[in-house]
DNA sequence: CATATATAGTTGTCTAGACATCTATATATA
DNA sequence: TATATATAGATGTCTAGACAACTATATATG
């Protein structure tokens, strides 16, 4: 179980022994788990090692330390651990228990607008390519999605990568790692012609997700607008205070 | 300015003085700060000491180690630190640059909903303050809300102490720690006496956020329902991915 | 009984090293 | 010239202690 010899540290042994605990239910919320002392001894390694596995585990709000009393068992780090998540339509419908397809409308290679390139940073000449699909939810339509990625960046894309996740492609495939989103939701009411391809009236309202990721370095890869019928789509996030 | 006796440990006084070397614009983003080796030359301090003043800035998101490379200040580190943001209305509003108000509609104590009540864990018999508002911004009417607050958490709440901030009325009169909230997003259409409020057409579409603010126990003190008018307000969010 | 005081156990801070691993550069070799 | 090889410098992991500060309990004292 705990080998000094293998290539993966002790303190990472260690925080995943703790982590297994926890998930086990062998230690619950609230919770004191062994004191430093204790594992020191169990595992045969000085504190310093055992106090870098604590610290990795209370950085991720999965412990909480108290000086003087111990360490516990955090009451929220399921919380901590799954704040939110910034997924792509076909995580997003999968972590709803959702089956998620997709039907591309149109596929294409075009000089973006000017709102668009002014969000991927291109310039006037840059051409993107234009992504537009219908999106299902248990094989019903629930969205219309419209994508723009730099033909610069992704010079190999064609219409069988890009779907049915754009994410899985560019992170698995392009081996390009997307570090954060701006998002900006609001109300609308549909068009005619989305009212036709969602299946639903005329003036019938519709959450706007307007949607920019990033990768590390502040580049920005990748715009989708997104339109969803609000009688089949909530969004759902969970902040921290301060 | 750095001090042994003082009671500030010295990993904490490194800590400081690197986040300012920052803030001055001595170090900018992607610079390399000094080696662990320099800065434990620098404050006569062992290396681990160093590394528990860095490791603190890795775990904020304000600096990046690279093995073999050395260690730099993050991209964005202002993403990390001011990523999102639980406000309440005003604090929101002054964010967004503008001037918040608000009107009373309705100020009672009832016996709350259902929906209400299973949100805030309560008993069928435990009744909740209601206060119903209108929200001003710059003086013109943005939204609407009715916020729910179980009287037994909130025995000495009053109109004028509700208003217009009730998230400072919480943390700074009664001392509660909001520790995060839910909060879920959808599109609607107004009704009549909506539209009336808001000075809207009928049939405009409105954004509606349902919110539930939670302690670090875990206990839910306050539900809001908004109905935000969808040409006046758009709900941003920075999110992290992974 | 109530109040200090000692004590044990916990986390917090810190030391002065050691060897490993990775990156990048300089140097020697074919 | 191109390819190995050595070397310097950086972070990664780990040790075996030390003393400080805080919490809670047990004990002695008034």
């Amino acid at each position: 179980m705990f080998d000094r010899q293998s290539p993966v540290p002790m303190y990472y042994q260690i925080e995943q022994y703790i982590e297994q605990l926890i998930e086990n239910k062998n230690l619950q919320a609230g919770d004191q788990i062994p004191s430093e002392r204790e594992l020191t001894d169990h595992f045969h390694v000085s504190r310093m090692t055992v106090r870098q596995a604590i610290m990795e585990l209370v950085n991720a709000g999965i412990l909480v330390r108290i000086k003087g009393k111990g360490t516990f068992v955090a009451n929220h780090y399921k919380i901590e651990k799954n704040l939110l998540g910034l997924d792509g339509f076909s995580e997003d419908m999968i972590r709803r228990g959702m089956t998620p397809g997709s039907q591309i409308l149109d596929f294409s290679r075009t000089l973006p607008s000017s709102n668009v390139s002014k969000h991927l940073g291109l310039k006037t000449s840059e051409e993107v390519f234009e992504i537009k699909r219908v999106r299902l939810a248990n094989d019903e339509p629930i969205g219309i999605e419209i994508s723009y990625l730099p033909v610069r960046v992704f010079p190999e894309l064609t219409e069988k990568k890009a779907d049915p996740s754009l994410y899985q492609y560019i992170e698995k495939e392009c081996g390009l790692k997307i570090h954060h989103a701006e998002q900006s939701l609001e109300a609308s009411l549909v068009t005619n012609e989305e009212a036709e391809i969602l299946k639903i009236p005329n003036g019938s309202p519709l959450l706007l997700i307007e949607r920019c990721s990033f990768l590390e370095s502040g580049q920005p890869i990748e715009q989708t607008l997104s339109l969803f019928r609000a009688d089949r789509y909530k969004f759902t996030i969970t902040l921290p205070r301060g």
